[in-house]
DNA sequence: TCTTGACTTAGACATTGTCCAATGTAGGAT
DNA sequence: ATCCTACATTGGACAATGTCTAAGTCAAGA
């Protein structure tokens, strides 16, 4: 994710502390974390970030394409770094847990034009709802 | 939707009348209000109906199987009473509309069993994004 | 080093949703 | 028809998530 900091240099971005370290937690592989998780390790590196500067650091990123936002339940958003790779999420409807998925049919492709009520359909996501592994065990 | 009102006498609820207007502002085919939403509806012919008698109610009929939670954005949830026919949405990025789908393929099966990790997967959503007509002409 | 516009901060505010104690009532019992 | 009571409703406090603003700070080009 180094080269995430060149690329945002090169868009005009001013390179602050508060920035680099939003980009360092979100730097793990598969990582889905809510704003104030985002917060929360942020702040071990850099105590005195704000809350406003993490929501505005990923509003940022999410306008820029480098970060995906999903919603999988009614709770908070979750910010995605996994944005250059098409995938989708199974979600345990227990624990929130979620997994990237990559799938084997085109989805775009299954909605048949005349259910396309005259949209100009740009973006699909399928998600996957069940039981992990973990929490069927209890 | 009046036999909604049956099934759930038939399941003991008691039938009262905050009970029947929110079931009566749901009934419209292919709705998808915010809580919110239904409570100002329901204000409408009940004006004394609360806040939190809507959320009961609707939080009730969801676990009855009734009607569909769906969140779409990160905004608030809206609920769907198009519970018994499987569909999918289609949902406007500008304006929020929302349209039901129904698509060709079963995406259960697009999800392979090595991409389960174990889960037990038991549901699947399909949103499709994009400018609906109304939009499209601004 | 200076300057300046972009950035950050704290906290107020907004939206959505949950919870509780007090009050009301649907529907069975008498 | 009236009474009882467990279930339902209410208003408002509270919680979680997110947005906004005014004042202070700083990255980076001149
Ligand atoms: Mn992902
Ligand atoms: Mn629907
Ligand atoms: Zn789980
Ligand atoms: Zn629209």
């Amino acid at each position: 994710m180094s080269d995430l900091l060149e690329r945002l240099r090169g868009r005009g971005w001013r390179l602050t502390a508060q920035r680099r370290v939003v980009a360092e937690v979100l730097d793990g592989d598969h990582v889905h974390y809510t704003a104030d998780e985002v917060h929360a390790r942020a702040s071990e590196r850099l105590p005195e970030i704000s809350r406003a500067t993490v929501y505005n650091t990923l509003g940022e990123l999410v306008l820029l394409g480098e970060v995906l936002e999903v919603s999988t339940d009614g709770r908070a958003k979750r910010y995605d770094p996994n944005a250059h790779h098409d995938h989708h999420h199974l979600v345990c409807s227990q624990c929130g847990t979620i997994r990237d998925v990559h799938i084997e049919s085109d989805p775009m492709s299954a909605l048949p034009e005349p259910e396309r009520f005259g949209f100009e359909v740009s973006e699909v996501s399928v998600t996957f709802r069940g039981t992990c592994p973990n929490c069927a065990r209890a």
